[in-house]
DNA sequence: CATTGATTTCAGAAATTTCTGAAGATTCCA
DNA sequence: TGGAATCTTCAGAAATTTCTGAAATCAATG
C-alpha cells in the first residue's frame, strides 16, 4: 500500500472524507451533495472538476452537476479560474463554514416571524400567547446575537 | 364565524400553527412531529393528550405517539401531572427553544471532530490540510461560544 | 382482578426524496 | 463553422422516509 511521508494513506483520507459526508448528511444535505462537499475539502489540488468528482465518488455526472449547483448557490464553493483548461474548475470559498453557519440565521428569522404571527392570531392572556412570547423573545435574541458572533470570528481570524 | 374578544378566529390560530409547522419541517422535523409541536404551542390548555392531538390534527394515533416520543427525547415536551385523569397529559417544557438551539451544538461538535480526524488523515502542508485547519478553527470557536450565548439568554431571562 | 379505554408498537402501504442516464446544450479550439 | 469533449437538464427508476391501522400492551377504576 502506498504511504506518503506522513504515513497516511489514500484510504485514510477517503474514510475521513466519508465521515465528514455523514455528518453533513445528518445536518440536512443530501447524500451526493455531502460527498461532493467532503471531496472538495479533501482534494489534493486547489480546485477540481465535475468529471473528477464523478469518477472519484462513483456517482453520475447529473448528481455532481446538481450538487455543484446547490453548493454554489449557498456560497460554499465557487468557480476557479483555470486558464487553458476546457473544463470548469471549482473550489471551496474562503470562510465557507462561516457562510454555512450564517445561513442558519434564516431559520432563526423564520422562527421569530412564525412566533410573531402566532401572537397576532392568539388571544392575549392565553397559555398559547405566553408560550409564543417566550419563543419570540428567544429567537429575537438569537437573531441579534448570532450574526455578531460570526462576525467576531471573522474579525479574529483576519485581524 | 366565532370570534373571541381579540377578534381572532380558530382559523387564524390554525393557520399560524401550520405556518410554524412548515418552518419546523424545513428545519428537519418530520411533518407529523412538526405539526404536533406546533399544536403544543397553540394549545388553549396548559397540557394536552395524545388523543386530542390525533383528533385535532387528523393524523393516526401511531404518528402522534411517535412524535411525542421524539419530542420528549430531545427535551421539548414533558409529561404533565394530571390528577384524576386516565389519559397521559403532555406540555411544552420551560426553555424548550433554548434546548432546541443547544442541540444544534452536537452538530457543531461533530463538525469539529470530523475536521480533526481529517487533519490526522491528511498530510501536512497540503491544500486539504489548510482547509481542514480553517474548518476546525471555526467549529472550535463555535463550540466554545454558542453554549455561552445561550446561557447568556437564560441568565437575562431569569435575572 | 376483570373491564374499559387509552397508548404504544410495528409491519406494510404510501408518499416523498434522491439518483441515474440519456438527450440536448454549451464551450472551446482548429 | 464543425467537431469533440464537457456540462446541464429532466423524466423515470430506485431508495428512503414517513404514515397508517390493527394488534398488543398498559393503566385506572369499579
Amino acid at each position: 500500500m502506498h504511504r506518503n511521508e506522513e504515513g497516511t494513506t489514500l484510504a485514510d483520507t477517503t474514510e475521513a472524507a466519508e465521515r465528514l459526508a455523514l455528518v453533513l448528511t445528518q445536518g440536512g444535505l443530501q447524500k451526493s451533495t455531502a460527498r461532493v462537499l467532503a471531496a472538495f475539502m479533501f482534494a489534493d489540488a486547489d480546485s477540481v472538476t465535475a468529471g473528477e468528482l464523478a469518477e472519484r465518488l462513483g456517482i453520475s455526472s447529473g448528481s455532481v452537476s446538481g450538487a455543484i449547483k446547490m453548493l454554489s448557490t449557498v456560497g460554499l464553493i465557487e468557480r476557479a479560474p483555470a486558464p487553458g483548461s476546457r473544463r470548469e474548475h471549482y473550489r471551496m470559498r474562503e470562510g465557507a463554514w462561516a457562510t454555512l453557519m450564517s445561513s442558519q440565521n434564516g431559520m432563526v428569522q423564520a422562527m421569530f416571524e412564525a412566533a410573531d404571527r402566532g401572537i397576532e392570531a392568539a388571544g392575549e392572556d392565553t397559555p398559547a400567547a405566553r408560550r409564543l412570547h417566550e419563543m419570540r423573545d428567544f429567537y429575537g435574541y438569537m437573531f441579534r446575537e448570532l450574526p455578531a458572533l460570526i462576525d467576531r470570528w471573522r474579525a479574529e481570524r483576519d485581524g
